[in-house]
DNA sequence: CCGCTTCTATAAGCAGCTGATATAACTGAC
DNA sequence: GTCAGTTATATCAGCTGCTTATAGAAGCGG
C-alpha cells in the first residue's frame, strides 16, 4: 500500500506529481535531476522520517543532540557558535545543548588560549562510547528489518549508502576552517 | 515509554565492528545482512539526520506532525488512538497534535456514527495543500543538491527509493483495518 | 581610557512530548 | 433497567528543547 513506487519513472517524464514541482524554489529544471524524481525523493524522505523515529532508541537524546555528538566525533572540536551554525540551531540553544552534554559527561568545554571569549567543545571518551552503543543498537534493529528484505533490495540500499553519505557531507560542509 | 506496540528489537547480534567495512553486500547470513553493512547503514542514517534537519523548512512543524499529516493523506482517515500508535506517540500527545492541526485548519475531527467514543481524524484540503507546498520546497532544495551529483549517483538514489518506501511501510504497518 | 564588535551565558516563553487521571460511551451480567 | 468493567478521548501537571531578547566578558581600533 502507500503509493505505487514501482512505476517506470527511470529518468524521463513521469506522472505530473501535482503541479509545477520545484518551479520557483530555485535550481532550474534543466540543471538538476528530473522534477518528478526529486519530488519522489522528497516524498520518500518524508516517509523515512517515520523509520527514523522508530529507530531512535529512547535514550532521551534529541536528533540535534545526536547529530552534534556525531559531528564532534567525526570532525573534531568546534567552537560553540560554529557548532550552532553547523547544526542549524541558535547559539543559546547550542549553549544549553552543550551544557546538557557536559553534565552527562559526553562532551566538555575548553578555553581557547588565543581568544579568551571562545569556548571550544570536544567529545569525551564516554561520548564516543555512547555514540558507538547507540549505533550498535540501531544496527540491531536495522538488522531485523533488513532480514525480511529480499537480497536485491538490500543490495540497492547498500549501493546508495555512499551516495547518501556524500549528500550528507555536502550539506553539512566543512566547519569554516577553525577549531584547529 | 512509548506505546510499546512496536518493540521488535532485531536479532541484536552485531558486535563491535566499527571499523572493518569490508565484505560483500547482500550475503544471506542468518542475521540478515553483513554486520559491517548494517553498521554502515546505521552510520549513514545518523549522518542523514543532519540532511533531514536542513531540508525541513522552518514551518514550525515537528517531524511527528508532518508524518501524521502525510499518513492521513496517504492512507485516509484514522481514529485518534490508531494514529497515536502508528506514529509512536502517546494518546494525549496525539490529542494535542490533532488539536493543533485542527486549529490551523489542516485536519478535522469527525464522529463515528457507529461508536460514540471514537474520534475520526481526516485531512482537509488545506492540509493536502500544505503537504504539497512543503514537498515542493524540499524538492527545490534537493534539486540543488542532486544537480551536483553524477548521474550514476542519482540513479542509485532513485533505485533505493522504493526500497526505503517499503521499509517505511513495514515499520509503520497498516492501520488495523478501518478508515473505511 | 572609550566605543564598537564578537562570542558565550542567562532569562523568559512557547512547542511538544510524557504519565496520571478524569470523563464519556460501549459491553455484558444480572 | 442498573451495575461493573472496558475502551476512547480529553485534561492536567511537568519536563525537554528549542526560540528571541538581553546581559556580560573579551578582543580591537581610536
Amino acid at each position: 500500500m502507500a503509493g505505487g513506487a514501482a512505476d517506470d519513472s527511470g529518468t524521463g517524464a513521469v506522472d505530473d506529481t501535482g503541479t509545477d514541482a520545484a518551479g520557483d524554489a530555485g535550481s532550474g529544471a534543466g540543471g538538476g535531476g528530473t522534477d518528478a524524481d526529486v519530488v519522489r525523493l522528497a516524498t520518500a524522505v518524508e516517509r523515512f522520517t517515520r523509520v527514523l523515529r522508530r529507530l531512535t532508541a529512547p535514550d532521551g537524546m534529541s536528533l540535534t543532540t545526536v547529530a552534534t555528538l556525531v559531528r564532534l566525533d567525526d570532525l573534531g572540536p568546534h567552537r560553540l557558535s560554529e557548532l550552532a551554525a553547523a547544526e542549524g540551531v541558535t547559539q543559546p540553544g547550542m549553549t544549553q545543548l552543550v551544557s546538557r552534554l557536559e553534565r552527562e559527561g559526553l562532551a566538555q568545554r575548553r578555553g581557547d588560549p588565543a581568544d579568551g571569549r571562545v569556548v571550544v567543545v570536544e567529545i569525551t571518551a564516554a561520548g564516543r562510547e555512547s555514540i558507538l552503543r547507540r549505533r550498535r543498537e540501531r544496527a540491531g534493529k536495522l538488522s531485523g528489518l533488513l532480514a525480511d528484505l529480499p537480497a536485491e533490495d538490500r543490495a540497492a540500499i547498500t549501493r546508495s549508502l555512499e551516495v547518501l553519505d556524500r549528500l550528507a557531507g555536502r550539506l553539512s560542509g566543512p566547519p569554516a576552517g577553525s577549531a584547529g
